[in-house]
DNA sequence: TAGTCGTGGAG
DNA sequence: TCTCCAAGACT
């Protein structure tokens, strides 16, 4: 018998690793001179951004500042400037704490153990992993967005992913080749599979490599059953305030009295609640003559 | 753990 | 137009 599961059946792993040589997108991060910092950057960039708008911005980047010492020397306010409207300014400024904590703790060198990427600033249980292996070829189990949703297909019979779990990294790890450098391989391709093919929307199930395994195919594609998993709301949010204060801020090139932000946002209550959040995070800095700026 | 934190393209 | 959502981290 040669049913799906069968023993003699070619490992799914094997089947999404054959798939991504072919089907992969030339994406300027992955090859394979790019140093494990380049990587780091373009990881931070890419969370929660799609690549169409990180990659412009991280071939600037890695030109300006080929090493976390070029980073970690420049004043924030350039950094958040040159950040652009990529979205989400803190990752910009946890970009550069972590340049300087790589710096002065790790003699300037990205490290390349998991559990000291992860102290790093801005860098979580994802980008750690993302780091270690894409940037150090080192084998980890990769879990974002992507692969949670393949996972939950592929494996669980679900239509969606639920909440991150910490059984998410044994999940995929059980699925990894045992050739470490194909492992390697197929953390980025279960990425590239679930960006490309099994995608949120409605699945591109008939270019998928493993279809005819798919756990979820096989119960007959079941609707999402859980609860809705809720939207963000956008506008009038104080996010969006946010985003326009720092919008004036970044075309400023001295520092702006209160008035000069009353166009950003008509509602001054929100306003100044907003502008208040943003010097905590370190965003914004105010002057001794009460002005505000870009922090230096 | 659920809420917060930007932005803009796609359907 | 409006909803969804894109390689998360942090609190």
């Amino acid at each position: 018998m040669t049913g799906p599961s069968s023993p003699t059946a070619t490992p799914v792993g094997e089947l999404i690793v054959d798939w991504y040589a072919s089907a992969a997108r030339d994406l300027p991060w992955r090859t394979p001179e790019v140093a494990p910092w380049a990587v780091l950057v373009s990881e931070v960039m890419l969370q929660q951004t799609p690549v169409a708008r990180v990659e412009p911005v991280w071939r600037v980047w890695t030109a300006r500042w080929p090493t976390p010492a070029d980073l970690a020397a420049e004043p924030a306010a350039e950094v958040i400037r040159a950040w652009g409207k990529l979205g989400y300014p803190r990752r910009a400024l946890r970009l550069r704490e972590a340049a300087i904590a790589i710096t002065e703790r790790h003699g300037g060198v990205v490290p390349s153990d998991v559990a000291e990427l992860e102290a790093l600033p801005g860098v979580g249980t994802y980008t750690a992993r993302a780091v270690a292996c894409f940037g150090y070829g080192r084998r980890q189990p990769v879990v974002d967005t992507n692969v949670r949703r393949v996972v939950a297909r592929l494996v669980h019979g679900r239509a969606e992913a639920g909440n991150a779990r910490a059984a998410d990294l044994a999940d995929i790890a059980a699925l990894a080749p045992e050739d470490d450098e194909r492992a390697v391989r197929f953390s980025v391709a279960v990425m590239e599979l679930g960006a490309l093919v099994c995608v949120a929307g409605t699945p591109r199930c008939g270019a998928c490599p493993v279809r005819d395994r798919c756990a979820w195919r096989l119960a007959g594609a079941p609707p999402h059953d859980g609860p809705p998993r809720r939207v963000q709301k956008f506008a009038g949010t104080d996010r969006q305030v946010r985003g326009r204060l720092l919008d004036v801020l970044r075309a400023a090139r001295e520092p702006v009295d209160a008035a000069a932000l009353e166009p950003a946002w008509d509602d001054a209550v929100q306003r100044s609640r907003c502008l208040y959040s943003l010097l905590t995070d370190g965003l914004v800095e105010q002057t001794e003559d009460g002005l505000f700026t870009l922090p230096g």
